[in-house]
DNA sequence: CATGAAAAAGAAGCGC
DNA sequence: GCGCTTCTTTTTCATG
């Protein structure tokens, strides 16, 4: 099979995958920017975990962050956690 | 609690947060970029998952992965899987 | 290849994945299981995300929990979350 | 609170969470008994990943991993990658 | 909504 | 012994 059929696949997927392979690579690359800078953070002394942890609670809707922060607290009332 | 110190952690936290808040951005955005890569791919009749796996393959270190598919047809051998 | 240390090999290798292949299944029967649960809660009115991070607390063990409590509230009242 | 209502939603949530913690010590226990055949085939010579590896395609479905193999392997011969 | 894939988090093993 | 990397698990997201 070495029809045009073919190559316009070929030229088809090449593209497409090297479109992928190239934002990977970037968003790679981010990712390791990030490492960094918790990596950096840790050394001086801040806890890495607990800072994802802000992150993701700065990244949620100020309203469903509330309704989840009672409604954790909710069950744990009701389980003598608290 | 209002002096250097406090401020100096304040402003290192807030630092490290904002510029991973930002670099979580751009990582999205790229994602965002890939996924839709992936749906015109799909609209152009290519199986999105094989294309995943293709490009994994292509992303893997050629000796490692020869090295690694030696050892599993041995095993797959012996266990008359091939 | 057809002598005692193949078939050895091969003794090894069967008892090896029929082993753990049997313990998967009973792994997935478990992890079915407690997905029926939290369904069955779901129906009932709980927060099955809620539920999971109780879980995850009371695993916990109770002074590392509390140390982490307190490290977020400390972000948290350093950046003006609280 | 101390009405009924109130133990209603005591009395769910402790067997809800009771009977998840129950099943998770079980996979646990699993998954250790799991990791110890590993251990113990490491010791003896093989390559634990490739026995991973293995179990996983003898978990797949014979069917979906055939027509899975065709539509990777077109692929890479249109990108002569085989 | 339920399944499956991608991302993130957590745990374990290995090296220095 | 500690960090670092790899692997496993968990969670989240998108799609049918």
């Amino acid at each position: 099979m070495t029809g045009p059929g073919h190559n316009l696949a070929l030229n088809q997927l090449e593209s497409i995958i090297q479109r992928v392979e190239r934002l990977n690579e970037d968003k790679k690359a981010i990712g390791d920017d990030i490492a960094d800078i918790f990596k950096e953070a840790n050394g001086n002394g801040f806890d890495v975990k607990t800072l994802k942890t802000v992150i993701k609670l700065r990244a949620m809707d100020p309203d469903k962050r509330a309704e989840q922060e009672v409604l954790l607290d909710t069950y744990k009332g009701v389980l003598g956690m608290s």
